[in-house]
DNA sequence: GACACGTGGCT
DNA sequence: TAGCCAAGTGT
């Protein structure tokens, strides 16, 4: 059968949802870790735990989470402590910008909400570092809410119960699946629910070797009855990278200055300068098709002296999204055009009409400005600039 | 929606 | 081994 297209799946029985909440709820009960935030009803400590687990495991949190709460044991008491002595206590455990949001949030709590955590789920998501899990982790855990904490592990739990077909990894499917478990959520029992789950796909649900024969929810799992636990969660293929074709323009005025290129503010690599470039369908032979590329996207007039010429170097750079490749080309502005020449396109910025005699562009170019530089190293570059540089350098000191 | 942000563990 | 992933958030 042809996977279905993704779809929202449909939600659960009512018989269905009883039976997950029961069965998890006395699963955890019996099976959970004795995890140290979890001998603990303090709302800072279940914060605390709750932001140094973010992307980080269990096992590297304990010593930072047991040290960190023995030397700041309150919310007033990191409120008031210097920030250094935060990162040091932090120093190891990664993503930093938590312990700067936990400090600012300390600050924020005593000087707005008398030194204690506000017991709401959108009043905590309001301070810094709260995003929706774990402003739903603490409302649940510590407050008693009854909301959802949907993190990693619950993405993956409930996409296999649901067996839902759409990409785990994509934003607007987190947010759909974070309502489906939101209806889930046992009223009285939330902190304990919300854990259960999270427990779950930590320890039975596991994402290459889900042990379903020990699962509290299999009898409602959509993915088990269909044998198909490991099919789910579904992740996009990686889109294939497309591959780019760029001709570069190595062009030096008499006193040996590049003609630099700005990229426009919005674009990739938005505001930083490179090698003037022209995209282009297939990798080039020789300059000549190049020529008329440039006088219509860059307003550059090159001579046609050398139009024979040929790819002086190629440079190759990987993106995220896409394959790059820069051919570049060693050629030269027809005279007209190479004696300074004041800048008058609206689209050239005045700090750049400060540079020596900057051209004017054409208004939908890439770029939203061009300048004559002595030294490339004065002005941002990509990191694909810097291997245009370091290849123009290496061709001409052969 | 795509990225950056840190570190450690796993296949 | 080169990714991928882990109790995510902010831009």
């Amino acid at each position: 059968m042809k996977p279905s297209a993704a779809i929202t799946p449909r939600p659960l029985t009512a018989p269905h949802r009883r039976s997950l909440q029961m069965g998890l709820l006395q699963w955890f009960a019996e099976f959970q870790r004795p995890l140290p935030w979890r001998q603990t009803t303090d709302p800072y400590a279940i914060w605390l735990s709750e932001v140094m687990l973010q992307q980080t495991q269990v096992a590297t949190v304990i010593p930072y989470y047991r040290r960190f709460l023995a030397a700041l044991p309150d919310i007033p008491t990191l409120a008031q402590a210097d920030i250094q002595t935060v990162l040091a206590l932090w120093a190891g455990l990664g993503y930093y910008r938590r312990a700067h949001q936990l400090h600012a949030a300390a600050k924020q709590i005593v000087a707005h909400h008398g030194g204690k955590l506000p017991a709401d789920f959108l009043q905590l998501l309001k301070l810094p570092g709260f995003g929706p899990y774990t402003a739903g982790a603490v409302a649940s855990i510590a407050f008693h809410q009854c909301v959802p904490a949907v993190d990693g592990n619950v993405l993956r739990v409930a996409s296999r119960i649901l067996a839902d077909d759409r990409d785990i990894r994509a934003a607007s499917v987190h947010k759909s699946l974070r309502t489906a478990v939101g209806g889930w959520v046992v009223k009285e029992n939330a902190g304990q629910f919300n854990q259960a789950l999270m427990e779950l796909g930590a320890t039975v649900c596991s994402v290459t070797s889900p042990r379903c024969d020990m699962c509290p929810v299999r009898p409602v799992c959509r993915a088990r009855a269909a044998g198909r636990q490991m099919d789910f969660p579904v992740r996009r293929r990686p889109k294939a990278k497309r591959t780019v074709h760029l001709a570069a323009l190595h062009i030096r005025d008499a006193q040996g200055k590049y003609l630099l290129a700005q990229r426009q503010n919005g674009a990739l690599w938005a505001g930083l300068w490179e090698l003037p470039a022209v995209p282009i369908a297939v990798p080039p032979h020789t300059l000549r098709p190049i020529i008329r590329l440039a006088r219509r996207t860059l307003g550059l007039e090159i001579s046609s002296a050398r139009s024979a010429a040929r790819v002086a170097a190629v440079i190759e750079h990987v993106l995220t999204h896409m394959h790059v490749y820069v051919y570049i080309f060693n050629c030269s502005l027809r005279t007209a055009q190479t004696s300074p020449h004041a800048a008058r396109s609206p689209a050239v910025r005045p700090h750049a009409a400060r540079l020596p005699a900057a051209h004017p562009l054409p208004p939908d170019s890439p770029y939203q400005a061009l300048a004559w530089l002595a030294d490339p190293a004065r002005v941002p570059l990509s990191t694909l600039a810097r291997k245009q540089f370091a290849a123009v350098s290496a061709a001409s000191s052969d």
